[in-house]
DNA sequence: CCCTAATAGTTAGCCTCCTAATCATTTTCG
DNA sequence: CGAAAATGATTAGGAGGCTAACTATTAGGG
């Protein structure tokens, strides 16, 4: 049987990352190696679960994000605030928009002391989908932790940060 | 100054989880929520570096772990091999075999034993392209984790590895 | 044996996100 | 003040991934 059967879903073991450096004759260190490749592994499958479970609502990862910025923010904010803090293109924020008023979770307004400026605006109904989505939405991200206790959770969120930091200065290079 | 704009980028904080929990009167831990939700956001942003480091050598993260997996199992693969290793459709791999080979990184052959099989071949120059890109590739892989010392690694490697198992959980529900 | 079911690969069409270009307003400053 | 630069939003077009549907071949059961 071969490894990668026995070992499916992006998973990949220590001994490939050895093999791997070895390969090449690098001196990287494999444990390290495999700590970057399996976080990565593990947030491509996470954004995929996500957006597998929010599209059964008829929504998507970004579009659910956007609707509880916007009901963190007092049900209002501009494009462009919203661009900023889902770290997103304002692009992209136009399109969830576009998406999120065809269904009525969300409306555009012009804004009153900015003419280029447009309100993307919470509507009655965007809040009570957030409203159903709730208990099981939080309940599915604490089940995804269950297994960890309190310290152990705080030590995750701890090594989890630093290494966050370090992923600006991959783009930035 | 606003929350958002003094913390952009996808990192929620605990007081964020806190309100919204509240919000709908729910009884969830917001530790165990903001450690689900920061996970996510880091995997979202790892991602999307990735995407763009390799986009600069013409690649993408797909193309470059086809070409590695092809390379671990000793040049040669089928589609469906592949598609299960890298825990990606049978059509995503079409499309990224498509890709490799308009660029002579990979040539697709049929195979001798099935006639309804294919076989991806890694060519000299696919084998090159990732020699070349080796010490770098690992070089900044290394350098995320380099704020770790080996326990934390190994520590971190293990908290990890018991979430990621509660993924499936989540997708099957 | 042959007809049905399973398997391999591809195609078509959708969604998310991105960058680059465009258009309209504001702001700045010479 | 008026021209140039900056800013807000949208549009166009591309890449990655997915599912569903289609074609070709192989395997199985009556």
């Amino acid at each position: 049987m071969r490894n990668e059967d026995a070992n499916p879903g992006a998973a990949p073991t220590l001994e490939q990352a050895r093999t791997q450096i070895e390969r090449y004759g690098l001196d990287a260190d494999p444990q390290a190696v495999l700590v970057a490749v399996r976080l990565m592994a593990t947030g491509a499958r996470l954004v995929r679960a996500s957006e597998v479970h929010f599209s059964r609502s008829g929504l998507s990862t970004g579009r659910y994000r956007l609707l509880v910025d916007l009901e963190d923010s007092g049900g209002e904010k501009s494009p462009s605030q919203l661009a900023k803090s889902l770290d997103v293109s304002r692009a992209t924020v136009t399109g969830l928009v576009s998406g999120l008023e065809r269904e009525g979770l969300v409306a555009r307004r012009a804004s009153a002391e900015d003419g280029r400026g447009a309100v993307v605006v919470l509507t009655a109904r965007g809040a009570r989908q957030l409203r159903e989505m709730a208990a099981d939405h939080f309940a599915r991200l604490e089940s995804l932790v269950d297994g960890l206790t309190a310290d152990e959770r705080g030590l995750f969120l701890d090594l989890l940060e630093r290494i966050t930091r370090r992923i600006g200065a991959l783009t930035a290079e």
